[in-house]
DNA sequence: TCAAAAGTGTTGTTTGTACACCCATGC
DNA sequence: GCATGGGTGTACAAACAACACTTTTGA
């Protein structure tokens, strides 16, 4: 840090990337942008941009994310740095270091090509391979790193609408970590953690058409979960 | 990330930040440099340095964490990732991006002014306050971050020697989180967690001076700790 | 023989899990 | 009525916390 000169070094670009995630038709979708040119023309690949001058990496991804969702108003989303990627050889071009991002989103909105994409589209998770760069790993990174932190925060409520039943709550649960939990004991968990959710009196909705109909709850002010909610072990090795 | 062009953006400068933490006399140290010149001059800082051209950021960390506690082998150290931070104005000089890691050493070896720095010293963690740039923050977050992951990771050998004894274990748990564990209910969940210690068969060492020797352990292959080892919670909120 | 540190046992409480069961609604 | 999803109760098992106790060493 010390006998500086801006010119000393190859300049690096920095760049930010989002895996922009949200639960569609209980499967998790990820949001992608047709790259338009090389390298990787033709490829699909995590939406980004470089960080300007003037601003930190933080203001750089909530500004792409409002340009590639097409939403007027990102200021409430979900938004957390996942850790940055330096690989010497990661961009073909250049050294690009860039520093990636997990934005959650409760409900998905049209996607729209904004900014410098040819187009951007929702795709389910599982479908999402061979994108260009290093942006399976930091895709694949995300998803871990969503999966770790509901188990011991309130993240889940980022999936959800600003009002939202218990079931759907449990949906985003079961659709991330891919297993069934049982519903009883999942509402006395919920419920038995302070600031997690706060109900919303005498308000109700029809989730499936049938049924009774739910209550509806807000997220709450706790952002840790004490204690977790542990997801069930892999089978076969018993706690 | 089209229409790129090497020098179309100001240059940014990449550096890597390093929280080297040990536990010496039962309580948390880190590693800081005295800044020779300005900005900071004479003030304590982390080390860290720019990262090389053609070297990742972890690189740039590891090659940094040699260089400033002057150990011949720190391969088998344990290095993490904390986070970037970006901010436009953290640097008065110019446009630095900083790639933050947590470095975490089994014991505390002599501190020497290596590389750049004017000297290195150990410093505990309550004492280091003050600190050049935003590496007050820096540190604070390393600190909260190997705390969190003592809960449900290995990490706690990784501030081991090889062989350890489960009362230095329990210590680097106690140290870390400041909180007394009871010695009998720690052991046991240690021990029944496949994969965390595994024992050196017949060895053992007496610790303090007194007291019957202790049998030691070798750090096993799991990274994970399932069920979580959770630090007591803080008084007044009953589970 | 005592202090100190390691290691084992036991007991009561809490928590988790796997269910069975009731409630409200649309068809 | 009945299928569907919401919500409550309960009983067994596992895990946890607190603490008494034994063992092995140095002084």
């Amino acid at each position: 840090m010390d006998g500086y000169d801006k010119y000393a070094f190859e300049p690096f670009a920095v760049t930010v990337d989002l895996a922009v995630l949200t639960l569609r038709a209980d499967a998790l979708h990820v949001l992608l942008v047709e790259r338009g040119q090389e390298p990787f023309a033709g490829r699909w690949a995590l939406p980004g941009g470089f960080v300007l001058p003037d601003e930190s990496a933080e203001h750089a991804a909530r500004r792409e994310l409002g340009e590639e969702t097409g939403l007027a108003d990102v200021s409430g989303l979900h938004l957390e740095q996942l850790r940055t990627y330096s690989d010497p050889g990661r961009d073909p071009r250049m050294r690009v270091v860039s520093v990636a991002f997990a934005a959650l989103l409760p409900d998905a909105p049209r996607a729209h090509g904004g900014g410098d994409a040819a187009q951007a589209r929702w795709t389910p998770y599982e479908a999402a391979r061979g994108l260009a760069f290093d942006h399976d790993r930091i895709l694949a990174d995300a998803r871990d790193r969503v999966g770790a932190k509901l188990e011991y925060t309130c993240l889940a409520t980022a999936f959800c609408p600003p009002e939202f039943t218990l079931g759907e709550l449990q949906q985003v649960y079961e659709t991330v970590w891919g297993t069934a939990l049982d519903r009883p004991n999942f509402r006395r968990k919920v419920l038995a953690t302070p600031g997690f959710v706060e109900a919303v009196p005498g308000a109700s909705r029809l989730t499936g058409g049938r049924g009774k109909p739910a209550a509806l709850y807000r997220a709450g002010t706790a952002a840790a979960l004490h204690p977790p909610l542990l997801r069930p072990p892999p089978e076969g090795r018993p706690a």
